[in-house]
DNA sequence: TTGGTGTTACGACTTTAGTCGTATACAAGA
DNA sequence: TCTTGTATACGACTAAAGTCGTAACACCAA
């Protein structure tokens, strides 16, 4: 890791931001540029111009709650993206999992844990805690988790009530290829239209 | 009331329903005539055939959960409603106000305060439990209680991803008119397209 | 290399959604 | 009575959504 990484955090609370700040620096070494951010609007503003190689981001914001903030940031870049909580509940791991997160952070995790996962998510890999499986209860999730990166950021998109030509503009591609993706949308989740998406969408990531 | 008052009493508990038949038969008197059904299911089916004056829904059935089920079968008839409930969060009392239900019954009420509920609907008024005025914090629910009742049956049908041709159908109208409703919706919620309105609608009714 | 599989991408075409103007009925007031 | 407002209803027109066929690219295995 000889160039420089730069990480975005976003996190309304300034001593978890400090925290998630060492821990970042000793995961990926000297050459370490690290951003603050406290809200999903700034942060979003930050990544016009800096292009981070990777994003920390806490569910819960003043600008947002749950899985909405995963959505607007995801749907306006590729970058991986980890999930930092407190406390939530059962399948929020698998939310995270399914709506396209690389790894997923508990605060309540050792500072050697959440270094070890940082690495492993730098490095292009995953890093999520173990689940208790007790899962199987959300057939909505499970047909979300198999969207491709392309139409994961398409339904983000979609969920913020936006037009295919809005969508289309935002991602830099042509209107008939985001009519392409909601199609195989529509399959894969069981749907008809963009309504429908919309509906086991949001029954997918209610937490 | 000389004539026969037919009353539809939807819950999946048997001992709640034979208490509300009889809150209802001292409420409406001698001609009453009240059809039992456990799901949201059997009660469509009922309706097919018969045509109830009133409907004693209960919330948390076994194929629906929160508002959906008043959702379907509101969206199916103009029947004035009763919601049913144990025991609810802060506004589901609001909610059930703005989609449209004629009256609300907390099953810790006494019989009597239950009878003079069901006989305040009987009569073409409404009913609700006095409301603690914690309110204010939810935007979205103030915009769907500006509805008329047809609006709100388009807005049910919307929320069951229908198309409006379908909505047509169901409602027996043309789909010029549905689209026409679907305007006046879109101005009313603050939309501009059936997607934005389906958020602000599931963000209103999200208990 | 070759063939299979999956992702992303686009254009042409048909279907649906959404806007606008208009009309009826019904209620509350002047 | 004559408004004024609101709810409901419809048809004609424009904008958007959705389907289909096709193609380039990456990846893995035979």
């Amino acid at each position: 890791m000889g160039l420089t990484t730069n990480i975005l955090i976003v996190d309304d609370h300034p001593l978890m931001r400090d925290a998630l700040d060492v821990a970042s620096r000793k995961a990926c070494g000297e050459c370490t540029n690290i951003i603050h951010a406290d809200t999903i609007i700034m942060a979003k503003d930050v990544m016009k111009t800096a292009k981070p190689d990777l994003i920390l981001l806490d569910l819960h914001l003043s600008d947002t709650s749950g899985f909405d903030g995963l959505n607007k940031i995801k749907s306006s870049c590729t970058t991986p993206i980890m999930i930092v909580t407190a406390q939530e509940g059962e399948n929020a791991v698998q939310t995270a999992q399914a709506l396209g997160a690389k790894g997923y952070l508990k605060k309540s995790q050792s500072l050697d844990d959440m270094i070890t996962a940082i690495q492993t998510v730098i490095d292009g890999n995953t890093s999520f805690p173990e689940m208790s499986d007790v899962k199987g209860d959300n057939d909505a999730l499970e047909k979300i988790s198999r969207l491709t990166p392309a139409q994961n950021r398409v339904v983000g998109h979609l969920s913020d009530g936006l037009l295919n030509k809005q969508i289309a503009y935002e991602m830099g591609i042509s209107e008939a290829t985001v009519k392409a993706h909601m199609t195989a949308i529509f399959r894969k989740l069981g749907a008809n239209n963009r309504t429908q998406a919309l509906l086991v969408y949001k029954e997918a990531i209610k937490v």
